[in-house]
DNA sequence: CGACTGCTTGAGAGTACTCAAGTACTGTGG
DNA sequence: CCACAGTACTTGAGTACTCTCAAGCAGTCG
């Protein structure tokens, strides 16, 4: 794995421009290509980190190979914020990306600024929580249509635009949201047949049918 | 929903002393019979609860009556962690239960104990986040049989002792595996038929073969 | 152009679900 | 003590959905 390339702050942020806040003040910009890896798990390290541009993947192994996907995150997420000092997944960049770097051990030493970035991210831990309860209702309570057709749409959403861009190979959907790829494959196919998103090429989309859309989500 | 009884401190707590902290100093013990609320899922509210005796359910409904158990609280357990002031999802005793609750919005009104514990429930927010991600790996990686069997140990585990008194119902258990109560039976009988484990009616249970218990739970 | 990788499609098998019936446990009233 | 009702749990049969294995297709790069 290449050592990745540290920038020199300010950054020229072309996608989300994060908002000047605490992170931005203390963080250390750090660029990774695809496939580099910001932390393994089981490394030790607290170092959290917040995406500028380009898209991350989280993912946990188990003993006998089989692969969840925690999460992916995009421009304005922060990640890497489960406590102590074991990672307990590994996080590796989907395209190029762009990432501010803290290292909560020295948060300490920054004193009313560090403080007010901790309890950020201790809000954000929070707010994690929350969304991975809602993840385990999506996988566990949707059939693999609704399923797929929730990860467009919230895809959609984060990423904006009339047509965008997947950052992950079909086998990245597959393990996020607990199918096979040949299950994801067959929705998508489905999918266009019933003309609720169409495709150019198999990365980028639009939806066709935002309300088709909706109701499929929404079961 | 009757108003649940304030006791007054300090408890006898029968099953799991919890060590003097800040959390004991803070608290206040409330009492709940079985079925009784602590909280639902939309209300208004930041307090914090610790288990001292019984347990508790934590579930989210879907729309459409879907509904997913998002934890089960036995003695010593934190819950209620979600941040944001509203709740995301509902928590109801399965069985007379005693705990203490904390306001987190009090807690910069106790000095140092205060700022002491509000550091203790990030953490355990933290590690909220990383027992959800694993949850999910179960939920989403496994098989019916791999879920109960897992259920079976980790209760095992928590609640110790050689026979085990489950203190929730099988809907419950089948919400909170992502299976339905049919599977969630049938797992059980071939469990039971393959002389992993041994019932007593339908609630006490005890595992008579910690091995192939733990090649199940590991696969 | 050919090789490689990633994606899609097809056929068949297996697992978990649905619907329906039957059994066990619990508490209440006679 | 027993009859009864109500709830919780188990079992059975058939179905549906997703997975597995295998082959074919598309996009990319040298």
């Amino acid at each position: 794995m290449p050592t990745p390339e540290v920038l020199s702050l300010p950054f020229l942020n072309t996608t989300k421009p994060p908002s000047i806040d605490a992170f931005d003040r203390i963080g250390v910009g750090v660029v990774y290509r695809p496939g580099e890896e910001m932390f393994v798990q089981g490394d030790e390290g607290d170092a959290v980190y917040r995406v500028l541009s380009g898209a991350v993947r989280a993912s946990r192994l188990l003993i006998d190979g089989r692969r969840q996907i925690s999460g992916f995150y995009y421009g304005g997420d922060l990640f890497g914020l489960e406590t102590g000092s074991r990672r307990h997944a590994s996080a590796e960049a989907l395209v190029d990306t762009r990432v501010l770097v803290v290292r909560r051990s020295s948060l300490k030493h920054y004193g009313a600024i560090g403080e007010t970035l901790e309890r950020a991210l201790w809000s954000a831990t929070g707010e994690a929580l929350t969304r991975a309860q809602e993840h385990m209702m999506l996988v566990t309570r949707k059939s693999a249509l609704e399923r797929v057709a929730g990860f467009l749409d919230e895809m959609a959403e984060r990423l904006g635009g009339d047509w965008v861009d997947l950052p992950m190979p079909r086998q990245d959907i597959a393990d996020f949201l607990g199918l096979t790829i040949e299950t994801v494959s067959r929705m998508l196919t489905q999918l266009q047949q019933d003309e609720v998103v169409q495709f150019q090429g198999c990365r980028r989309f639009r939806i066709r049918a935002p309300s088709r859309m909706a109701s499929l989500v929404a079961a």
